[in-house]
DNA sequence: CGCTTTATTGAGGGCGGTCAAAGAGCGTGG
DNA sequence: CCACGCTCTTTGACCGCCCTCAATAAAGCG
């Protein structure tokens, strides 16, 4: 049985003893995803809305030619899978062992205003967030994009005890993310490490020496 | 007094002879906009929403390096100005002679719940809209892009009598939007004409000689 | 330890950017 | 109506960034 299959089931909201968070605390189903795992697949209905509880996930759009578009990374707290249509344009998967919160929007309405002004802000943040991927794609230099992909996700996840930040997606999922090749990627991986910005600890986790260096780089 | 003076002053609705359209007609203030003039600005409030009635509009982001990138272009009928923040992030210009329809968000409210489920769903499509031109923006050749925004040009706007669609921004505007410079744009502009695929009619018109290579194009 | 998957590094080439100049459109004023 | 000047567009030459292809290295996993 799907996730979708679960949750379309119990249409009217189930608690559940695994779920945080202010507004899909009460009223969400949690729901358990392994490394790779999809979430919900492209033309699929867009009648769930869902929330990282831990871990982390991808969208991802396949385009007809083969390439393939990572749309964003959300992490705890983040909702995901507001899109606009009736279908979605992209698919979502699980980047490693994942805990998500699903939740009908439907069942939402019952809750009043507030939270379906709750799934309206999101949704607009979402368009902000696009608005700004978009202009980092548009004219800007690989070296510019990994800097400014790296400030981005330092400030959403922040630094661990040791001052590291995890990178929980491959060097493929950040190529696809801003519009470069793997190869690229890791170069620009290695300048930013050999002119002292960035510390690589391993190949999942990576220090930011100087935050304002990097900023620099992306304004430039 | 500005635009926007102007619709704050207004708080009831003021029929205008001037508007069209099935929900703006009734409630908008429909005002002209010399071509090249701001219709409102970068970080300005956006408690107003705007409705093309004649001409054309683009939105448009500074950046701080002085680059400049186009957010999307909008025609007759299209709605504009529906950005999720307190603030404009792009500010919107009249590429040509305008007639726009100007209505305060708060007076649309009284409307009911119809009306603002239009809001919504044009936030929706404007959301659609620019993780399209995410994909379009993200690895894809100079040829392709160019291609991609004849075709939805030639989609949004129609054919003239003649066949012939009209250009009603320049070549700077379609770079911007793009994220080339002028300079390819032109030259793009050049091949696709020496292959047969379109027909430049002066500088601000062009005629789609064959839609199916344009879509080959594209798709590759 | 051996296999598979993922990441790095290198060499070479093409697409698009940059700089520069010429050409076309267009409004103004003679 | 034409001359003039300004802006926008086109074209050319050259170069640099990033892609492609290929090989090596490292990491994950049984």
């Amino acid at each position: 049985m799907s996730v979708r299959d679960f949750a379309v089931a119990h249409r009217s909201p189930v608690p559940s003893p695994d779920t945080r968070g202010d507004v899909f605390g009460p009223i969400g189903l949690c729901h358990s995803f392994a490394a790779g795992e999809e979430i919900y697949a492209q033309e699929e209905e867009t009648d769930l809305i869902y929330r990282v509880v831990a871990g982390a996930v991808r969208t991802t759009q396949l385009l007809p030619d083969g390439r393939r578009q990572v749309g964003d990374f959300y992490y705890p707290g983040d909702l995901f899978g507001l899109e606009a249509g009736p279908e979605h344009r992209f698919s979502a998967e699980a980047l490693c062992p994942c805990e998500i919160v699903v939740v009908k929007k439907a069942a939402l309405r019952s809750y009043g205003e507030d939270v379906e002004r709750f799934i309206w802000a999101a949704t607009a943040r979402e368009l902000q967030r696009t608005q700004e991927h978009l202009t980092l794609l548009a004219r800007r230099t690989a070296c510019e994009k990994l800097a400014s992909f790296l400030l981005g996700l330092a400030d959403r996840i922040g630094p661990g005890v040791d001052g590291t930040v995890g990178l929980p997606m491959g060097r493929q999922d950040i190529a696809d993310y801003l519009g470069l090749t793997i190869e690229t990627v890791s170069r620009m991986f290695t300048q930013l490490q050999a002119e002292g910005v960035i510390e690589l600890v391993g190949l999942r986790r990576v220090r930011l020496r100087s935050r304002s260096a990097l900023a620099q780089i992306v304004m430039a």
